[in-house]
Formats: structure tokens, sequence, C-alpha cells
DNA sequence: ACAAAAAATGATCAACGATCAAAAAATATA
DNA sequence: TATATTTTTTGATCGTTGATCATTTTTTGT
């Protein structure tokens, strides 16, 4: 089954990793083993350990790709400058991510690295490309904070929205209610208290 | 090794799941082994399987344990009648009790039940307890509101509290910020957009 | 045509979840 | 007490997994 001319080093880990992505689509995490991925590619399984250090690692790069993958769903048409639609269709977009890849996403929070083990700085340095969208576009509200009080507030609202479309997702929060009238009453909120802030009622952060 | 004697089937039960809390609060959920419980408790495996369907069942039981000493947690004692105390209070308790009991908490939410499978209906209704416990802390600040909007505003509030632990916790946010410092930050914005809303500022959920 | 380097192989290991006939222990019956 | 019945425990067994690495195969360089 070697077919060693037909794939670079490169496009096989991505072969692997096509598969891979396809496994935890219809099935999630669970059924992801890499025994299977090397037999959905053609190959065996000590090739698979060749081109990964371990399953931990095949996940972590594909989370990676489910990351850019986000990051590219946020990006595709210009979110403009008034602040509070740009929030608004960030949130849309990213509700409408994890519906309609539940179990990519679901897999980038339920991989957990294993005892001593972290995450790569790649994996750190996606997430800041996305709270980075988050904070621009809420940048015109905040113009009179500085950039880390910034990132702060963007972080609160990604945890926000991923606390809410995570539950939802899980099932562990006793609710069919849906994620995005959850996330809908978040936002106004939020988005009245930023206004009270700027106009000097609220108390200071 | 067979101890019949000593243990009646409930004993036995809770002696396993003391067991596979030790087990988690060292290692988390990957330390987590069928035989290991066993061996720990000085019993044989199949010991396990007559007390227990299955390993995601011996789970979701010590799952069930963790939710109830977080009801615990956050009830020891009154929360009063100010709702913005009451609030932050519980806010307070709940970080506590996750920076306390980081693996048994992350365990709630790492752990999926397996294709076909669901969560049992004591999960939600143990969910709904503890979402009783927001909602009734923030009831006096939506008094105008029915039963129904003040339990899904209580899912709001419980599901971005849940997303800031789970990110920070898991460091998958990029990010030393503390968990406390961003859910000050969400509780200050929420209180601020329902104080809005009460002056009849704010636009409508 | 040959040698050197690179890559694929798959047998092998330890450990896992789960099963279930057999053994052991406790209880019921006489 | 002695025997039968029920309950519980046992651990060998199965199929599968993650991971390893000496061997084989293929490609590249000379």
């Amino acid at each position: 089954m070697g077919r060693r001319s037909d794939h670079s080093r490169e496009e096989l880990a991505a072969l692997a990793l096509d598969a891979a992505r396809k496994i935890v689509e219809l099935e999630g995490l669970r059924g992801l083993t890499a025994r299977r991925v090397a037999r959905d590619i053609g190959y065996t399984i000590g090739t698979i350990y060749n081109h990964f250090e371990n399953l931990d690692d095949l996940i972590m790069r594909l989370n990676g790709q489910t990351l850019d993958a986000l990051y590219t769903a946020l990006t595709q048409t210009p979110l403009g400058n008034e602040p509070v639609a740009a929030i608004r269709s960030l949130t849309e977009r990213y509700l409408r991510f994890t519906s309609q890849n539940p179990r990519l996403w679901a897999s980038l929070f339920e991989f957990h690295p294993s005892e001593g083990q972290g995450l790569p700085d790649w994996h750190g340095e996606k997430i800041l490309m996305l709270l980075g969208l988050v904070e621009r576009a809420l940048a015109p509200l905040l113009a009179h904070r500085t950039e880390a009080q910034r990132l702060h507030c963007a972080r609160v609202i990604w945890s926000s929205l991923h606390g809410i479309c995570s539950l939802e997702a899980s099932g562990k929060m006793a609710a069919t209610e849906s994620a995005a009238a959850m996330a809908d009453t978040f936002l106004n909120y939020l988005l009245a208290g930023l206004n009270a802030e700027a106009a000097g009622v609220a108390s200071t952060v």
C-alpha cells in the first residue's frame, strides 16, 4: 500500500488531517483513532507515527486547522466600522460556525493535553488572532481605554460566547433554549453596559 | 480480596466513586480507568462492572457528586436579598470552587457521552437546581419579567461564567489573565445593562 | 549499476473496556 | 445444624487501542 512517490511529507500529513477531520465531523473525537486514520488514507499505522508525534499531536493540528477555518468564517466579509453592528455580526458568524461544524468546534475544547504537556505556541497565536477581531470590532466603543483593557474586554466577550455555545451544544444546561437567543440577551446587556459606561454612568472596571 | 461482608452495595459504589474522585483530582479524567479504581479499593475489575453499567456511567455519577458539591459550596451561607451583592457572592463562590477543584470541575465538561447516549435526567435536574440559585439571586432586578425570562437570564449568566472559567482553566485563551478579573468585568457590564434596562433605557430583549 | 538516505511496514508490547462462566460467599429453608 | 438457593466476586478472555522499532521497501545521489 505504500505510495511514497504519490505524496510529499506535507501532502501526506494533510491527507491524514483531512481523514481525521472527516472522522471527527461524523463521530466526534471518540471515533478518532490512529489506526482508522491510517486505514482511511491507505497507509499503515507506523506511517502515522512517522508524521505525527502522537495522537495528541494529530488532534492539536486538527484543532489548529479548525481555528483557521473559524478565523476565515469570521472574516469572510468586512465587519464595517459601526461597533455594535460589527460585534453582532461577529457573534452571528461565530454561532453559524458552531452550528455548521458542531463536532469540530467541540473538539477544540473537548481535547485536553495530557499531564505535563501544554498547548503549542501557535495555538495561543491563533487564539490571539481571533481575539484581535473582537478587539478591533469594539475598539470605537472603548476608544478611551488602553489596548490591554480592550483586549481584556474582548476576552470577556469571547469567553462568554464560548460558554453559551458550549453549554448549549453539550446539552449541559437543561435547556432547549437556543444559543442564539442567549447570545442576543448577553449582547444586549453588555452593549447597554458599554453605552452606560460611555455616558459615565457605570462603575469603573 | 473479595470483602463482600464489609460493604453493602451502596457502600461499595461510594467507595469506588471516592477512589475515582481522588484519581481525577490528581490526574484528571485521563488517569481514570476501571482497573485502577478496582485496584485502589481492593476489588477486581469485574466488581466495578457489577456496580456500574460502564466507565461512562461511573464518570457521570462522579460528575453528579461534583454538581452536588458545587451546589453545597454555593449555598453554604445565605446570599441575602440585595441582588447585586448576591450575584457577586455567587460568582465569587463559583470561582472559588473551580480554583479549589479544578480537575473535578473540568471533568464536568470534558466528558461527553458516547454516540447515541445522552445524559441522565438527574443531571439536568441538578443543573436546574444550580440555575435556580442564580435566578432567585437576580429576581429582584427582574421583578417585571416572567419566570421564563428570569431563568433565561440566569442561563446567560451561568453560561458566561462557565465560559470564562473554562477557557482560563484550559489555557485556551492565550492569557495569564485571571478568571476573577474577567468575571468582574462581565458582571460590571451586565449589571450596568440591567440597571439601564430597569431605568427604561436599554433595548428590549 | 550501485550505494546511501528516506520512508513505509507490521509484528510486538502493555494497557484498556468489557464480558461471563465459574467460584465463593451469604442467605434462606428444612 | 445441614442443605439448597441466591447473590456477589473473580479473573481469564476477547477485541481494540497507542506506541515502538527492526526490517523491508522505495527513492535519491553518485
